[in-house]
DNA sequence: TTGAAAGCGTTACCAG
DNA sequence: CTGGTAACGCTTTCAA
């Protein structure tokens, strides 16, 4: 039923050599013999098989992406796009491990290593790995390529932003404008190992205490809540947000300025205090860290980062890797900016 | 230096064979012997491999997915992470083809048909393929499973949303809370083929026929922009957006109740519409479509539907078709659900 | 530029 | 329950 190579090799009058050759070498085949076989194989419906090229090939094509949270999150879904956007063409599959941020999820993955033998690659999306996750992984004998992670050691390469530099960025730029009453609200995971945007605290507190240091009177504080029980629970839980919002308003004085750990949790916040006449930018500002969904539409004033693009960076640092090429930038940082929009101003007083 | 089944048999004592079961049917070899083979199989870094087995097996455990747009859509993101449940444990890997709705890629994937005798099913997200198109899918042999294809003829299974069932209950809603000035605001795709999304507008027109064959009095219109030229911009692009905007408020008089074809245009909307001091559901009720990111913690009312449970239906079909099971309930209607929450409200005269 | 031949590492059939 | 053995459909030297 299924033509093989045999069939298209036979029915061409050529060697089955040469039909592999066509479909992977092209330019080892002359013209004509490529036209012809080419030809033949459409009328037969013939492809290479890739279980087979594969096999004896030695490499599989394909790598694994292990992510902290879902698919559908707003990082998950643009990095993976980034990567399948080089990926792809270049004839790789991607085996996706979503919630390794749950413990059972996880643990099952780094006993089991399902990638063992099986992948040419593996990348690590916005989650670390302690020191005896790297030994397993490390197991599977191919490079290992982190996105976001906290870390880089044990990494054969990497991308990141600088997570605590881009929080530094917003809340310096918050102070510049006079802001002297900043909060910082972020939802931590309570089971999960540390990811790469608990790093954004330290960016608001450095801020903050470098502006003390230089004579600014300021007041400022950080309101953190446990993110939802559920470990696949989005950021921005339901729960996580009320939590803020009452945090929030039993303050003393309401802050004339707020940090976000994400957009998630910044446009949420803002609308919703829009309901308790509070206004943005009139009675106080925001800003928020991702520049993702809806951002720009709302007119977040926020931190830019570009996932889909890193996953592509991330993709080519694999590629080179895999081919035994040398990398000149192996761990690489990614640019984070600011993104000036509505949801701040200067304090006129 | 990579162990292959012949290592862990010689150091297990045990034929190759009885390695290969104790992988694929645990249940055909004794406890001691299996426990011994993982045991050996473990110290060695031993895997089966997937070319090997998918070589000798005939199956290629791999489908592949076309999409209409990225894979950071809303939808497409969702209805990925269904698949996956299911068949990533099932032992399949996603082959993902987005962007199928720009004429380049779609004209290369249907002429080059890369997927012919690589996949073992192909999943179909969102848009509709002509005649020509199914025909060359079908040269791949293997079943094609629709998800919110407008169409199903050419399908072997689908499951599907009833797009103008959904937004005939809308628009019901609105007329029943005792609105009379509706408009249905929409974004439709200029080069691409038809997608699920644009019946929707057809049952905003047929709920409010029926209402006024009804002898109800009713003013309805609807308001359609083309969506940004690039095929890649998102259906709620900033232009889009600001030429809804415009051609509303240039209306003799303001809608009372407005029906979006999805969440993706009513959140920006009714956030731009607060800026003319239009208050929602003080000034005029909106009704999304999906209830999408952030359509809860807004309070948007919508229509909602579950595409990753979508997905994991159609996963769950395309194992029965390819194990060459029957199947009872090929084309699936999901059921699509209003989800009441702050931004209607009945009109009071 | 093309062909012949030797596997790649499994699965599955057939015996025992 | 276990072992022997013949493929599966290619890629890749090596020669011509």
């Amino acid at each position: 039923m299924q033509a093989t190579i045999q069939d298209v090799a036979a029915k061409a009058g050529v060697s089955i050599s040469t039909v592999s050759r066509a479909f992977t070498r092209p330019d080892m085949v002359s013209d004509r013999t490529r036209a012809k076989v080419m030809r033949v194989a459409d009328e037969l419906d013939f492809n290479i098989s890739r279980s087979a090229a594969t096999l004896k090939s030695g490499r599989t094509n394909r790598v694994a992406m292990l992510m902290n949270d879902g698919i559908t999150s707003w990082f998950n879904a643009a990095t993976l796009a980034g990567l399948e956007s080089v990926l792809h063409p270049a004839g790789y599959d991607i085996a996706l491990f979503p919630h390794i941020d749950t413990a059972q999820t996880r643990q099952r993955f780094f006993e089991t290593l399902p990638i063992r033998r099986n992948v040419d690659a593996v990348f690590v999306a916005s989650f670390a790995i302690d020191p005896h996750e790297v030994e397993q992984l490390k197991r599977a004998q191919v490079p290992i390529i982190g996105i976001n992670t906290p870390d880089i050691d044990g990494f054969d390469a990497s991308v990141s932003i600088d997570d605590e530099q881009g929080m530094l960025m917003a809340a310096q730029h918050l102070i510049k404008l006079g802001h002297r009453h900043l909060v910082y609200v972020c939802a931590d995971a309570v089971h999960t190992l540390s990811a790469s945007i608990d790093k954004r605290e330290q960016g608001f507190r450095r801020a903050c205490e470098t502006a003390q240091a230089n004579g600014i009177a300021l007041d400022w504080q950080v309101i953190s809540v446990p993110r939802d029980q559920s470990a696949l629970a989005s950021i921005s839980s339901p729960q996580a947000l009320s939590a803020i919002l009452s945090r929030l308003l039993e303050l003393d004085t309401f802050p004339d300025a707020i940090c976000c750990q994400a957009d998630m949790i910044a446009i949420p916040l803002m609308l919703r205090l829009e309901r308790y006449g509070k206004r943005t930018p009139r009675d106080y500002s925001i800003i928020g860290f991702d520049d993702s969904t809806y951002a720009d539409v709302l007119g977040l004033t926020t931190i830019r980062q570009d996932p889909q693009t890193m996953g592509a960076d991330a993709a080519r640092k694999a590629l080179r890797l895999i081919a035994g090429k040398p990398l000149d930038d192996a761990h690489e940082i990614a640019p984070v900016s600011l993104m000036p929009r509505n949801t701040d101003d200067v304090v006129d007083r």
